[in-house]
DNA sequence: TTGCGCCATTTTTTT
DNA sequence: AATGGCGCAA
């Protein structure tokens, strides 16, 4: 098979560069995969390269086997010695394998994942007496981690605020703890090579003379740390090859940095650039508007990418009622598309936050439509997984403290906190950690310890147990040691508490005996390192019909022939928390560039009236992104300016609740900081644009406008009515809903906001 | 010590 | 809506 066949000139150019430092533009739906897993073939066949001296960082686990199979297909067989995998991954395996030459790690080290990086977090904070609402665990983890992604250790950390000053405590102690506990957090993964490399330059040495070529998937979200580590493993021979687009770039919030590609012009000065320009997945229209979208960034460079797929189905957009209505909406389309030859894996709903994905499962439901969701809660992260992963843990590195402490008391064997605070209290005092310490306490008839009655055949049973394991753990696999603790610490019964939910939960105790495999002979730390490093989209199999329903951040890299994109609306995409800065902004705009690229033939777009976020309903403003859409590429309502001006002023997304006095309240005539939705001539053209309270017909491939789901009827209170609240003081009602025996109120009050209230209990009395 | 119920707080995105 | 923290009763 020829290798260069099927390609354009392009990606044959980039296919087939001599070695050296390449780097490759490639716009969405230009065929990287391709060009990747035939780089690496041409490396093999044609270059006559050892797969031994090869390395290619991938994305997720997920695109590594997909092209790991790519690569079997085209060298018909599966090359031996090719390292191929996530940074995380590929790192995991390496430290595993310099394990002696680390300085403060021993043999089967674990993985803490953010979980229990919060526990070593909160501990510290405790240890160094600093009040965990005034410095909270996620933003002190938020600060570890960038300090990591920027290759900053604890001693090297400058604080320059009041909470760097704490994070730089919190991070030294936080640092200290995993090491005590013999594991490292994710991104200590990448950290500790290059650290290790820089330590020790024999064994850098050693990788740089055995990885000839190394290739690197989604360059563009790469962070500082992964650079660093891709200039060490390309210290002296240069020939890395680098695939990215800064127009994909989505991860800046995790320490991602696209000016890793300005570095890579600086640092490999010998470089070629190749721009992969065609677009084999999009129609024209759906690529005209992804460009129109993407154009709108500040500091977008402009890329001429084409599309051999002239016209195609106009973008539909829509405003739903709210987030049901929006859901059903998609469900029926979905349900007339299948009817025109659909699969209903032909489609994917895209969402900007997890939480979004809950009414749209319940209209998947109800329609008996199958989907399959990525991510939201982890399977890994369910408390019943994680309870038994960290026994594992714990009998594989007795040192981890984090795993002791979890699952020392559960299922409650009566061990209560004061016995564990006194146990743990016990094992500092004599240098050990307190694994270690019930070891001693089980197995030596000498050991010295304050434990009497109950607490101590508590401690003593389980510390039993636990030795038992130990030595079970060295014979056998570890399906069986999992079978053995489930049975000993008899978790099924403690589960089962005659709920569904118990049902469920033992359910997901024996995916996870599933995953451990019926004869594997995988080691236990191998199969907890794998369990560690799944990822969101690892999962997703082409399996069944299933519609996927999935974040924006999850699509990437995937491709769909009908793609819904839903909450477009300000607060949500772009989101609150990025709304005041202009690089996050820029970012989110590249998100839903991501999420429309990801379309192969139509695009839905949706956004709601109303919406429904932790308890509370408010009006949504549709999304200034919105504005970004040539008219000519858009079928649908288009958002009248007027009315979103009126509801702009109503709206209570993003800030605190509105109070009285003080600055202005309303966005749009806030000053400076914040930006007027639309109206703004950098980011919105609506000045151009007529005056549209247009409403069009609806796309014609929807198949009509579906009924309105259940309309409320007003029984007591009516739309429009003047009312009086004893507390919030006069309003309009807005809307009103029969919910069994009473009746919910939605009343807008001028300076509150809006209120969603029980009438039985407000008490409203109606004016006029 | 356990377990229940109330309260507050929470959500961006993920390896 | 759901989870965790906290206080109180058994």
């Amino acid at each position: 098979m020829d290798l260069l066949a099927n390609l354009n000139e392009a990606q044959r150019a980039a296919v087939s560069a001599p070695a050296g430092a390449l780097l490759v533009v490639a716009g969405p739906g230009s065929g990287k995969t391709r060009v990747l897993t035939h780089r690496i073939a041409y490396l093999i066949r044609e270059m006559r390269v050892s797969p031994w001296h090869i390395m290619a960082v991938t994305f997720t686990n997920k695109a590594a086997r997909e092209m790991e199979h790519r690569i079997e297909q085209l060298l018909d067989g599966r090359p031996q010695g090719l390292n191929m995998g996530t940074f995380h991954a590929i790192c995991a395996r390496l430290l595993r394998r310099e394990v002696d030459t680390l300085t403060h790690y021993q043999r089967d080290f674990v993985i803490f994942d953010t979980a229990d990086q919060l526990q070593v977090i909160k501990q510290a904070l405790a240890e160094l007496n600093l009040d965990d609402k005034k410095f909270p665990p996620n933003k002190m983890l938020n600060g570890i981690s960038n300090a990591k992604n920027d290759l900053i250790t604890p001693a090297e950390y400058v604080a320059t605020n009041y909470t760097g000053a704490a994070v730089q405590r919190v991070y030294e102690r936080y640092q200290m703890t995993l090491r005590v506990n013999n594991a490292m957090d994710f991104d200590d993964l990448m950290m500790n090579v290059v650290l290790l490399f820089d330590e020790q330059p024999e064994v850098m040495a050693r990788y740089q003379e055995r990885y000839h070529h190394v290739l690197v998937d989604e360059f563009q979200d790469t962070n500082a740390t992964q650079y660093r580590l891709l200039r060490q493993l390309t210290g002296d021979h240069n020939s890395i090859f680098a695939v990215g687009d800064s127009d994909q770039s989505i991860y800046k919030w995790r320490g991602a940095d696209y000016r890793n590609i300005q570095n890579f012009y600086r640092d490999y000065p010998a470089s070629r650039t190749i721009l992969l320009e065609q677009n084999y997945r999009s129609t024209q229209v759906i690529l005209d508007a992804a460009i129109e979208v993407i154009r709108h960034n500040r500091d977008h460079i402009p890329k001429k990418l084409f599309t051999e797929r002239p016209g195609g189905t106009k973008i539909s957009l829509r405003e739903a009622y709210n987030e049901s209505d929006e859901a059903a909406t998609i469900v029926d389309t979905i349900e007339s598309l299948m009817l025109k030859n659909r699969n209903g894996n032909d489609f994917a709903v895209m969402y900007r936050t997890n939480a979004q994905s809950r009414a749209i499962e319940e209209a998947f439901v109800q329609a008996g439509l199958p989907y399959r969701l990525v991510g939201a809660t982890q399977f890994y992260q369910r408390r019943e997984v994680k309870d038994i992963i960290a026994y594992l843990r714990l009998i594989h590195n007795p040192l981890d403290a984090v795993s002791f402490n979890r699952v020392l008391n559960v299922p409650t064997r009566g061990i209560g906190q004061q016995t564990q605070a006194q146990f743990n209290a016990w094992a500092a005092a004599g240098g050990r950690q307190p694994a270690e310490a019930l070891l001693r306490l089980a197995t030596d008839p000498d050991a010295q310890h304050p434990f009497t009655g109950r607490a101590y055949k508590a401690l003593y049973q389980f510390g039993s147990l636990y030795a038992a394991w130990r030595t079970l753990s060295e014979r056998v696999s570890v399906g069986e040691l999992l079978d053995a603790v489930l049975e000993q610490i008899n978790y099924r019964a403690y589960l089962e508490d005659g709920t569904e939910e118990g049902e469920d939960r033992w359910a997901n105790v024996m995916e996870l005996r599933g995953v451990a495999g019926v004869d594997s002979q995988m080691a236990l730390g191998d199969f907890l390192q794998q369990v560690s490093l799944v990822a969101e989209t690892d999962n997703l199999d082409s399996e069944a019909q299933a519609t996927t329903l999935l974040t924006l951040h999850a699509a990437k890299g995937l491709e769909f022939p009908v793609v819904f994109i839903t909450g477009l609306e300000e607060g949500l995409l772009p989101h609150s928390r990025s709304m005041d800065d202009e690089d996050e902004l820029a970012e989110e705009r590249r998100l839903f560039y991501v999420g429309l690229t990801r379309a192969k033939d139509a695009i839905y777009l949706s956004h709601a009236f109303r919406r429904t976020s932790w308890g509370d309903s408010s009006v949504a403003v549709p999304s200034r992104f919105l504005s970004d859409l040539p008219d000519a590429l858009v079928d649908g309502q288009r958002p009248g300016n007027r009315r979103r001006e009126s509801i702009d002023r109503m709206s209570t997304w993003g800030d605190k609740p509105r109070t009285s006095g003080g600055r202005p309240t309303s966005p749009s005539t806030s000053s400076g900081d914040r930006r007027p939705p639309v109206t703004n001539n950098v980011w919105g053209n609506s000045s151009g644009r007529p005056a549209q309270d247009e409403r069009r017909l609806p796309p014609p491939n929807t198949a009509g406008d579906p009924p309105r789901r259940e309309r409320p009827v007003s029984a007591r209170y009516k739309t429009g009515q003047k009312v009086r609240h004893a507390k919030f003081g006069d309003g309009t009602v807005i809307e009103t809903k029969v919910t069994g025996s009473d009746e919910e109120v939605v009343v807008a009050f001028p300076g509150l906001g809006i209120k969603r209230l029980a009438a039985s209990i407000a008490a409203l009395e109606i004016i006029e």
